[in-house]
DNA sequence: TGCAAAAGTTGAGAAAACGCAAACTTGGTT
DNA sequence: AACCAAGTTTGCGTTTTCTCAACTTTTGCA
């Protein structure tokens, strides 16, 4: 395999402070995998034999409960660290990692975790970094799910895919990947039904604007407003 | 102050492979607090000064949202971390503590916390495993709430209390500390009203039996069978 | 180009859970 | 011993959201 250009992880935060030396060390031991949209990168259960960088691309990682419902944990925007199991001491994937756009991902054998941890500064730092803003979002769910109704929880949904994988473009922000209704039904705890039946009322108020299973808010400000409730 | 006695560490995890003059060691450095019923151990916001471990009592651990809503997070049984925001980064607790029967608590100052990584074996590890296994019970929390109905939740949280702080009597178990309907509500995203009624039947139905504000399992099998969707 | 599969819409009725209200119980405190 | 505060129970009407169903639109692929 050729080898990979450093510049490769330049501006990436859990390499930002090595040199250029450490960087292409860092990159000589990982493997580059290209995963096509719809694929997984990996699946819930499987053993955590490696960690991974997502160097492009967007990963949606879901769970299935016993009955089968599957339930979206996050997205992951490029440039982050995910499938870091082994960050807390996890030796199995807790989740499926699916690939909703195609996706360049660096990954690396979780035996060299440690060593990373220790050889490479700024490391650890942001890698605990990475899991304190995914438990902070995780509590945020939890309240909002515990405390909101599907309207407020759709809206904030929205919002935050917008915040976190969203394009500028003359007309709005749109998502930079596919989203369907059932998609955002499985990120907020609903049903496509009721979902579909918002977003018709938001494209009527001109709040977003949705074609096929692109999206696109118009109106941040007021989806915003929408997290709130009327109270 | 008395200088403690290092058997208090005994049988604690993070603490497991110390040998006698290491716990002194880490006794030394530490402050016991006792902490009346009722009172908090740290209150959400605040500045992440000091780390904990529960010696003993139970700690309750809750947020509220912006509407003043409270939301129950955990409970903390005797012998774990808590309040341990430093090992994902973070300088502010994300969520209050609360003492929910008398507690003793060792703190240790912050600073100290990457001195204990780096010196004592299994310190880190053990940290890593709580924050994990808190995590690990985040996410299922989170599929509960977005896919099963109250009865099934409230089901859960009751079996999870009874799991973590249930001392066993002659006629089933009961958690060791007063539990309300409110409070099992702000566990579960429901309202008092609705607990009420759901353990109002159970107790017709000799699964669990409550008087003032404690609570006891009569039949944990049952209220298993309750937790699966009836589908 | 056309067709099947996937995605989306919308109505109608049902179910789950809530909010409100009123009354009751219990236990600690003065 | 009496009272008060906190906790609990239960009925009733309402709201939210789901489920079921039918139909439309879109798109990817043969």
């Amino acid at each position: 395999m050729a080898k990979l250009d450093a510049s490769l992880l330049n501006n990436l935060a859990p390499f930002d402070q090595l040199d250029a030396r450490q960087r292409q060390e860092v990159l000589d031991l990982a493997r580059v995998r290209r995963i096509p949209a719809g694929k997984s990168v990996f699946e819930e259960g499987m053993e955590a034999t490696h960690f991974n960088l997502l160097l492009d691309g967007h990963v949606r990682v879901e769970r299935l409960n016993p009955e089968g419902e599957k339930v979206i944990s996050l997205h992951i925007p490029p440039g982050q660290l995910f499938g870091i199991a082994r960050a807390l001491g996890r030796d199995h994937f807790p989740a499926t990692a699916l690939a909703v756009t195609e996706c360049l991902v660096l990954v690396w054998p979780t035996a060299l975790w440690d060593t990373f941890v220790e050889r490479y500064d700024g490391f650890a730092a942001e890698a605990y970094k990475v899991v304190g803003n995914r438990v902070s979002e995780m509590n945020n769910r939890i309240m909002e799910l515990a405390t909101q109704h599907v309207e407020q929880r759709v809206a904030r949904a929205i919002l935050r895919l917008m915040q976190e994988h969203g394009l500028a473009n003359d007309a709005g922000t749109q998502i930079a990947f596919p989203v369907t209704r059932k998609v955002i039904s499985e990120m907020t705890g609903s049903t496509l039904h009721t979902v579909s039946r918002l977003l018709s009322r938001w494209e009527r108020q001109k709040i977003v604007q949705s074609q096929h299973r692109r999206i696109c808010v118009l109106d941040a400000v007021r989806l915003e407003q929408l997290t709130h409730s009327v109270h």
